[in-house]
DNA sequence: ATTTATTTTCAAAGTATTTTGAAAGTTCAA
DNA sequence: TTGAACTTTCAAAATACTTTGAAAATAAAT
């Protein structure tokens, strides 16, 4: 396979990855091709590799930047911005866990907690499954928080190296 | 806050949930109504409570038993069929870890080992960054695949006993 | 200050996904 | 068998999400 049918390949890929995951597609294929790009590309390339809209570039490339997985780049000397994406694995899947424990975990083990500290008599049947289900979601949640703060802690040898090994 | 009133923000927040998750907002309502159920519902239960239709809550009735979160149960002397939902939530979250890593890791680490074998200098800079993207990608695929084998093989109480202890 | 290059915005158009509901299919009791 | 009760299907409608592109804003050069 030659290295431009590989690259869009892994483009289109990442893409529909990206859709299961919350992250809509052309985001995800933008990222793809910014993490496969050795040095910083413009808008226009990004318009003209992928075919897409200026606007549509544009309002995606500034999402990726405030998940902290693309920087602008500005060459002296060039008036146009690049762009170019963190090349370090574990540090996006990183930031993308902490974005998404921002976004998403931390709400719903506020709400959680809310719905905890509901009314009535606990030897309900229907109350006693709420609280029951409530809680235990909310206690694999804090499981799940804990762990992930570790991981974004962590560096990479001491995950990937330490950690793992007990898994062997 | 009553019962009422938080099964209601449940339901509602659990789908909110799922839309960033790749899973259909009714579908995780649908959930969270069964799991908060203490008995086992019908079809019109879940009409009703949800205020959809007939198609839809079979649509994704059917797909959640898919996942194997919810079951079909045939009460005595009825008719109609009666659904209940997993109400572990270990087992649940075990489940959906199955089933993603079956439909989704699975296949992209099968596209990334073949994405590897690109052909070309690997001394060319545009080729070296595609193959070490793809590499490192793989590499932290196939740690997250054994870990999450680890975690769905694990019961509960080694998993949140045992080893989250080492986290806390 | 004016022109020119570039980026940003956002309403409207385009696409994709979800939902409905009525018809077809199935099951079971009589 | 027949028919009532119940489940499934799926084309069309509704809704949600994404993309476009041209105009407005901004920034740099002359």
């Amino acid at each position: 396979m030659k290295l431009a049918e590989a690259k869009q390949q892994f483009i289109s890929s990442w893409g529909a990855f990206g859709t299961h995951w919350g992250i809509n597609r052309t985001m995800a294929q933008i990222h793809a091709l910014l993490m496969v790009s050795p040095d910083p590309i413009t808008q226009d390339d990004l318009m003209e590799q992928l075919d897409i809209s200026r606007g549509n570039v544009n309002m995606n490339i500034r999402e990726l930047i405030t998940w902290g997985l693309v920087d602008r780049v500005i060459l002296p000397g060039e008036r146009r911005e690049y762009f170019t994406a963190e090349k370090d694995i574990w540090k996006v899947a990183t930031q993308i866990i902490k974005e998404r424990k921002k976004r998403e975990l931390d709400p719903m083990l506020k709400l959680l907690s809310q719905l905890e500290k509901i009314e009535g008599d606990k030897k309900n049947k229907e109350i006693k499954q709420f609280v029951d289900t409530v809680s235990s979601i909310k206690k694999l949640g804090l499981q799940a928080d804990k762990t992930l703060d570790i991981m974004i802690k962590a560096d990479e040898n001491w995950f990937l190296g330490g950690l793992m090994k007990l898994f062997k």
